[in-house]
DNA sequence: ATCTATTGATAACA
DNA sequence: TTGTTATCAATAGAT
């Protein structure tokens, strides 16, 4: 719910679409594209071209056609920034601040922005290494390592695999034998059924 | 040109959509509409609230599926406001105003307290995620994955594994050939050194 | 960038 | 308004 308030201020509608995240997937084009970050660097690149492309001229129609006024800005992973305004960004941002209610700005915490920096700092060289091994895991960027670590890694890796695969088999094991189950139970419902239909039929000869 | 610049201030593609204004009619649906104000004010009201909901799912697609940070306002002539941001409005249009170059308006400058509770909630998100798929790797806590996401993670530890160990055979494969690379280096320097004894000891026999 | 097979969005209608 | 459907638009993957 706190998420959902992260997300939308003002629409409900918008709530809505938080909802959609876990449960629908969404498909388009030719293939079928999971609603989750893509991780192909390239190809969420590409996307991004796109789809930004599309959204930019989608607030240009809903402005014209429905005489809204439409701001939207983009800012890419990589720092770049696009936007579209149907009048004008300040005094869009200025009439939405109206609309929702002037947030008052709080004290600078000076003393502790070096402590937040450091902070910062560290969760950074802790994503860094993280996705580093990350992609060691997914036998990417493993022309730094030497052979010890690959050796390392193949271990883990391995037991990864397998772990994997033992859960899966475990699943599916279990999907097949609850079919299983309700097979015999239909069959035997069958059985049962064919009993009274056979009971049926003597009882109406013998009338 | 001027109306060009009020519609887009830093992208260049979102010019283009001026163009499209002129020569090209927008077909969709059942019918087709043209690119203009809606004159019926009951299906221009149907058409906001449509293409609202619309553009505020792709504004979200965007966001998740190219990791971008996207702030998407919407205000209609009747003066409700609708909108959606990725990330948090204000921090978005902090950012935003710092790629154009515009000096931040005073209170939003001093509001970085909340700018960077942002920045590290997002971070620790960040970390937590990748923690968790960093486990999922090594085949661990992968309780709580469905048969899909092990599948798919099944296919990614494989890959991982295949190159990891094609990487290590590379590595191998050259440390052996360099040395079998030396030893030929020095049994043929062996040879030499043999010729040259037996040429002295010959030598030696003649005096 | 350009091209299609597919899926998505939506105008009109109910 | 909420849902349905016929059509056109957007776009994912391939080139």
């Amino acid at each position: 719910m706190a998420g959902n308030d992260l997300i939308c201020n003002s629409s409900c509608l918008a709530c809505k679409l938080a909802k959609l995240a876990s449960t629908s997937s969404d498909k388009m084009g030719r293939g079928k594209v999971e609603l989750k970050r893509i991780e192909n660097a390239t190809n969420r690149q590409i996307t991004f071209s796109k789809r930004r492309y599309g959204i930019l001229k989608k607030a240009f129609e809903l402005s014209v056609l429905c005489e809204a006024e439409v701001v939207l800005l983009v800012l890419s992973s990589s720092g770049h920034s696009y936007n579209f305004a149907s009048h004008n960004v300040d005094r869009t941002i200025a009439r939405y601040r109206n609309d929702v209610g002037l947030p008052q700005p709080a004290n600078q915490l000076l003393n502790t922005t070096e402590f937040w920096r450091c902070e910062i700092e560290e969760m950074k060289r802790r994503i860094d290494s993280l996705e580093a091994s990350q992609k060691h895991f997914a036998g990417e960027d493993i022309t730094v390592l030497g052979l010890g670590e690959l050796k390392q890694l193949e271990r883990k890796v391995k037991t990864g695999v397998e772990r994997v695969r033992s859960k899966k088999r475990r699943i599916l094991s279990e999907h097949i034998s609850s079919l299983k189950q309700k097979h015999r139970a239909l069959q035997e419902e069958n059985t049962r059924l064919q009993i009274k239909l056979d009971e049926y039929g003597e009882a109406l000869r013998h009338n």
